[in-house]
DNA sequence: TACTGATAGTCAGCATACTGAGCAATATCA
DNA sequence: TGATATTGCTCAGTATGCTGACTATCAGTA
């Protein structure tokens, strides 16, 4: 009864970890280099440029002391700039390069792929029922986490 | 259609964000430090006392070369200890203490609030059929990161 | 305008996770 | 038995994620 691996914590650390293992090998396999989180912080960039780092860290419920790493390996790789914003000195604004944009279209059908790997062993309806008691349990829990999911502001 | 946080690999790594908050705040409150990874493996090496690294490691889906730093740290707060194995000079034999004894006992009810709390939103039917859901993918995965899951040998 | 509080970003330190390499010991088999 | 392969463990390096602290800047208010 007090098995670890019967636990929802230790199915949570589980299954990211299958999912993190799924994206990494099928973006590999098509030849390119980016994590997941690198690559949802990128698309998030392209989606809202000119956006600061805490604005995008709340979009994807990143921490603020995690994007900078995540943000300094984007703009190392060529992928995404950091200007200064002309609104505030104190914030950086952040924007996607063309390379940036090249690289995201061209490595979307893997990231769909990897998708479609981590649910493989459930059938389309389970997959969806998957998805949709985790949203639910991630809009509950959203406060706990030290970076909390943020909407975007108007 | 692309929004990152709309795939079901970023939907776990979220879930899993919320649920190592949940967990050290549930457990810091009772007044223990000590993470999920951490509390998974203690138990495991109490439920299974003199197993090696490898074993353990494959008993909860760990890669060998983290469980090597957890270890250090469960042996450093006196919890744990590791012996020189008397079948492979190569393998350590890891043993509970009396203190991780305690631990674990005292530690437990925080840990099965944890995992109520990482569920509030979800009704009691949901959470089970979630868990189910998780552990179906799971299986369907295991082979798919470097730490897979392993039974123990009989 | 001067003070106060909040905010944007960074940094140091720690704990998972992984890749890939290496060492020592064991197992296997020609 | 001797060569080879495998296994248990560790280490260096990299990438998340977090805590807590700090600087620079901004916003609100007396």
């Amino acid at each position: 009864m007090s098995d670890p691996n019967d636990m929802p914590g230790h199915l949570a650390r589980r299954f990211q970890q299958i999912a993190v293992a799924v994206f990494l090998a099928e973006v590999g396999d098509a030849g390119f280099d980016l994590t997941p989180v690198q690559y949802a912080a990128l698309a998030t960039i392209k989606a809202n440029p000119g956006l600061d780092q805490v604005t995008l860290a709340g979009l994807i419920a990143y921490d603020r002391t995690t994007i900078t790493g995540v943000i300094d390996r984007l703009v190392q790789k060529g992928l995404a700039e950091r200007r200064a914003s002309s609104r505030d000195r104190r914030a950086r604004a952040l924007e996607i390069t063309d390379e940036g944009k090249r690289t995201l279209r061209r490595i979307t059908p893997a990231v769909e792929s990897a998708q479609r790997v981590m649910l493989r062993g459930l059938s389309a309806k389970e997959g969806e029922e998957l998805m949709r008691l985790l949203r639910k349990a991630i809009a509950a829990g959203n406060e706990l986490s030290r970076a909390p999911l943020r909407e975007m502001q108007a």
